[in-house]
DNA sequence: CTGATATCTGATTATATGTTCAGATATCAA
DNA sequence: TTGATATCTGAACATATAATCAGATATCAG
C-alpha cells in the first residue's frame, strides 16, 4: 500500500507534510481536555453571559438583582446564566441573607476577558 | 415614585447597591463590542475548531488536508471551520499552488489559547 | 407560624449552528 | 484543451441551547 495514505483515525487523506502532521498529532490535546476548553470558551461566547462577566470584572461583586439591573437582563436569565458559569468554575457565589453575591472565580478567566477586549480593539478595522 | 425602582432599560427590579450598579452600568461595553467579543469566544468554543486552532498553535502552518489528517476531521468540516475563523480574523490563509496554508493570525488569540489551557490545568479538580 | 422577598429550578419553545452531502471552483500536469 | 487534485460552497438535516414562563426553594420580618 502507498505510504502517503493515512489509515489511523482520519479517512484516507493524502498528507503533504508528513513530519509536521506527525508532530501536530503527537501534541494533540486529549479529547476530554479539548472538550473542557471548548466548553469554557462556549460559556464566554454568549452575549448575555459575556455582559454579566464584564460587569463582574468591573464591579467585583454583585447580587443577582443588581446584575439584572446593571445589564438589563431578566433575573431568571441571570440566574440560569450564573448557574452555568458557576458549575464551570468561572464565577463563585457567596450567600448573604437571601441574596447571592457573585464574582469572578479565576484569575485566568479575568485575563481571558481582558485580552479578548484588547484583541477586539486592535483587530478593529483590519479585516474587510 | 419610589427611588429604589429602576425604570431605564431593565424591568422594575429593586436595586441593592445603587452606586455599584450605576458604576457597572457606566462601564458596560457597547452592544456591538459585546457581540464581537461573544462571537470571538463562540468561535473558539467548538471542539472541532478548537482542535484545529491548537494544531495550528503547535505546528505553525498547515494546509487543509494536513489539518484534516492531523486532527482526524473531514476536509469539508475543516474548510467550513476555517472559513469562519478566517472571516473573524483568527486565522489567515496563504495560497501555494492548489493548496491553502493556514496559520493563526493574531497574537492575542494565541494568548487566549495558551491561557485557557493553563486555566484548565489549574482549575482541574477544584470544583465538585 | 405566615407573608414577603430573592433566587432557583424544570419544561417548553424558538432559534442557532455543526455536520453531512453533492457539486462547484481553482490550480496544475500532460 | 482534458483530467486530476485541493479546496471551497450551498442546502438540508440534526442537534444544541438561550429565552420564557410557571412554580419551587430559601431566608428573613413580624
Amino acid at each position: 500500500m502507498p505510504d502517503d495514505v493515512v489509515g489511523l483515525d482520519a479517512c484516507a487523506t493524502r498528507v503533504i507534510d508528513e513530519p509536521r502532521v506527525e508532530a501536530a498529532r503527537a501534541q494533540l490535546l486529549p479529547e476530554d481536555e479539548l472538550n473542557d476548553l471548548a466548553q469554557l470558551f462556549r460559556l464566554l461566547g454568549d452575549a448575555t453571559r459575556a455582559r454579566l462577566l464584564y460587569a463582574l470584572l468591573e464591579a467585583g461583586e454583585l447580587c443577582v438583582c443588581d446584575l439584572s439591573a446593571a445589564t438589563g437582563t431578566p433575573e431568571t436569565n441571570v440566574s440560569h446564566a450564573l448557574r452555568l458559569l458557576r458549575t464551570a468554575g468561572i464565577v463563585k457565589a457567596r450567600r448573604s441573607g437571601r441574596m447571592m453575591f457573585y464574582s469572578l472565580d479565576d484569575a485566568h478567566v479575568r485575563m481571558l476577558l481582558d485580552i479578548s477586549r484588547e484583541h477586539l480593539r486592535h483587530a478593529k478595522g483590519r479585516h474587510l
